[in-house]
DNA sequence: ACCTGAACACCGTTCAAGT
DNA sequence: ACCTGAACACCGTTCAAGT
């Protein structure tokens, strides 16, 4: 009757709102957003689902949270990258910085869809895209086109941009898509002539073997050079607002 | 006992895979995609949830099938756009097409969510980018550079782009905003310096205030822009693929 | 062939009860 | 102050039963 079977236990560090972040980042990197539920989140720290309530308002906190903690981590990253200076000019200075966050949402590849779900604007952005803004009105931007800037670089920023097909066909056998590339080029013949020459190139198959960091630093330059030469011209709204 | 309770209804109009689409796409439209539930869905139909998995595989396939609606509208809407001429140039084509595009998925908010769930590319959307391809092709692009071409667009091909902060804050009173503003001028002097000028540009308060459609052409002119003097450039990769 | 009701395994969340 | 168990109102989906 007077036995304690806990006695023996490991002193279990505090629930706090800092640990079930973590463990919800932790969660939704190793097994997917879908997996964070509350009650997965609670098994993973060894308390049931409802403990978590007494550290965040609902599950809405959390991905908040683990927004806060990801934002944190790229604003963490950006601050490495060299300022503005003679020998770097405001578009390797962007570069470097969009960069360097993507390598930061690469290691969280749920971020983009929790900040895409979200209507308002992540509180913890508010000083990252000061800086952003900072940087442009630095290197000579007027406010109207920094503002259209910030509109045109997107979710790029952030260091993410979707792609729409990012589909990675490996389960299709090579000779299926070759047959199915033979089916198709009648019908879709400069998608099928593209395929043909992106499944060369990376050994892959369908879709895929496309470099992705490639391409996104493509885009991104399209668009910083484009814009350099919007503000090297002394860029100003055609009409109206 | 003998009675039939049901003899004077009208004659109901059989479920079909077609009806249960467009019930599908008209909920998402005016409830919001999260109100498209398979309980929700049966109910506007008049019948039981159960009875839609005579129709339909699962919720994937009603997502599936509302994206093909949406998609098959895209094309119908850029079909009609006046293809390549003396008079219209690519660039001229490409904008018209898209805006074309974006008209369709402003009337269906929830395409973007939907289509970015899904990892591989909608059978639909097949002959939509090789069209796209097409008129790049036609255009005097390069294979590779179209490829990239079609990278940089990204989601603007069919319409849209993520903004990440569209927030509409109209229940902010316009005091509470101003002494907001106020304490961040401080902190973060460009972005209050921005929303001060945006805010008064169309007489909001918050973050709102801006021109979707001003912004969007703005950014996809940034790309077509630049993607032109590629071309004209003649372009080729600097290294490898 | 199509529709239904009950049931199952999940959600997020509340609430009263425990320590 | 923090954690728990049971319960509630939802999901998508299965399955045997109805017509």
């Amino acid at each position: 009757m007077a036995v304690q079977p806990n006695a023996a236990r490991e002193p279990r560090l505090p629930l706090t709102r800092e640990r079930v972040l973590r463990a919800a980042v932790e969660l939704a990197d190793t097994r997917g957003i879908d997996s964070l539920t509350m009650r997965n989140l609670g098994q993973e720290l060894g308390v049931e689902a409802m403990s978590l309530y007494n550290h965040v308002a609902n599950k809405q906190a959390v991905l908040d949270g683990i927004v806060e903690v990801v934002v944190g981590e790229v604003i963490a990253a950006v601050d490495e990258i060299e300022p503005l200076s003679d020998t770097a000019g405001w578009k390797d200075v962007m570069r470097a910085r969009i960069l360097a966050a993507r390598e930061v949402l690469l290691r969280h590849r749920w971020a983009p869809d929790v900040l895409e779900s979200r209507t308002d604007l992540p509180p913890s952005l508010v000083p990252y895209y000061d800086s952003v803004l900072g940087l442009m009105r630095e290197a000579g931007f007027s406010l109207d086109l920094a503002h259209h800037a910030m509109h045109a670089l997107g979710t790029r920023t952030l260091g993410f941009t979707r792609e729409l097909f990012v589909t990675q066909d490996k389960d299709v056998e090579p000779e299926v898509a070759a047959v199915m590339l033979q089916q198709m080029a009648g019908r879709f013949p400069h998608l099928t002539e593209l395929m043909r020459v992106v499944s060369h190139d990376a050994g892959s198959t369908l879709g895929s073997g496309c470099d992705d960091q490639f391409e996104f630093e493509f885009g991104l330059d399209l668009i910083l050079d484009g814009l350099e030469r919007l503000r090297a011209g002394a860029w100003s709204l055609p009409s109206g607002s």
